[in-house]
DNA sequence: ATGATACGTTCACTTAGGTTAAGAAATGAG
DNA sequence: CTCATTTCTTAACCTAAGTGAACGTATCAT
């Protein structure tokens, strides 16, 4: 499980063995079982996650409405805007499925990043690479109909659809459940 | 001029005068007239922009019709996505009102980097606020109506919508330029 | 100054998403 | 296994955005 991460990091940065130890005896890892909430809104965390298996959702609570925003899949990286702003967290962050997970905080990173200087680099790399492609991801969404983002959504992570409830799936499309299921009733429809 | 450039940075790191000299002597001041096309589809470029005064635009050229996606004003930062990932560009940066701006290139950059290290921090600071922030950005859109997101532009960047013509403001919010139009008669029939 | 081009608005019409409600299917707890 | 709850689908109606076209007005180049 392990090596999930380092193969991560591995598109970085190269790391050596004690390095590796390093990390590893910070002890990261966590299993959660489908359902955990990690952050509340209204929480004032600290706390940055990291998925080497299963799924993390991100979702608002509007007018008693949940809105997902976000899904973090394999290989994702995490860290909640409060934790960056140091502010109480607009969203929730939960677990769509039993997933292996590890959970940092802010001064532990502060201390590797001192200690290593190197993986300010590689959080810098990250950060920018994340950057670079949501704001893709943003751009197609603002350019495209709904049915072009589910249509999108199926070449390009067509995992979520099999793995996340469809009414999530439609707030991260921008509408309503039942849009999405006459969405897919009119596109079955045409390709016949 | 340059105070603004360094008021940004203080927001993130404290400079000594030796390093605002380096700084300096790289030379990095651009004044850009409106219209100017600093980056174009398929071009590969190293290029960073930060905004002194004025504003940069980025669109696409979908099917003959520029989307327009984003605008950088003063105090902001841009580093296109084909930088990053050393890529052919998918869209244009211009510029929408005569400008001046710091133009620097990632050889530029990473050589400052290595004789201040204090600016990989500022540099990994900068961009997870403002991935941090953009998620938020991005958030809102999922979750509002066109005309919600109107309303929240009014607030957010008033300014916008003096100083960029109407049909690039359409397509920021996802629209078409008629809809944004006809958008905007409702609301002032609503007022009265 | 003038003609061309681009821009913003309006209108009529089409299309698709929002809303409300009902019922079927799947899921989960006891 | 059973009941309750959640999830998904369907349908009818409403509303707002997309589309195509027309028209007046800036804007720009010559």
């Amino acid at each position: 499980m392990k090596d999930i991460l380092f193969d991560f990091i591995a598109k970085y940065i190269t790391l050596t063995e004690e390095e590796k130890e390093a990390i590893l005896a910070l002890d990261l890892f966590r299993s959660v079982k489908k359902g955990t909430i990690l952050l509340k809104e209204g929480q004032y965390s600290k706390e940055s996650f990291f998925v080497l298996k299963g799924c993390l959702r991100v979702y608002y609570l509007i007018d008693g409405e949940e809105k997902t925003t976000a899904f973090y899949t394999e290989m994702d990286a995490l860290t909640p805007h409060c934790v960056i702003q140091d502010a109480a967290s607009e969203y929730f962050v939960s677990c769509v499925e039993d997933s292996i997970i590890t959970v940092s905080n802010t001064d532990m990173e502060a201390e590797i990043n001192t200690k290593f200087p190197k993986f300010e680099l590689m959080c810098r790399k990250l950060s920018e690479q994340l950057l670079a492609r949501h704001q893709i991801d943003f751009d197609e969404f603002k350019t495209s109909s709904p049915e072009q983002r589910y249509q999108n959504l199926l070449i390009k992570r067509p995992d979520l659809i099999q793995r996340v409830p469809q009414h999530q799936l439609a707030s991260y499309l921008g509408i309503q459940p039942q849009s999405l299921s006459r969405l897919r009733a009119r596109m079955l429809e045409k390709k016949s």
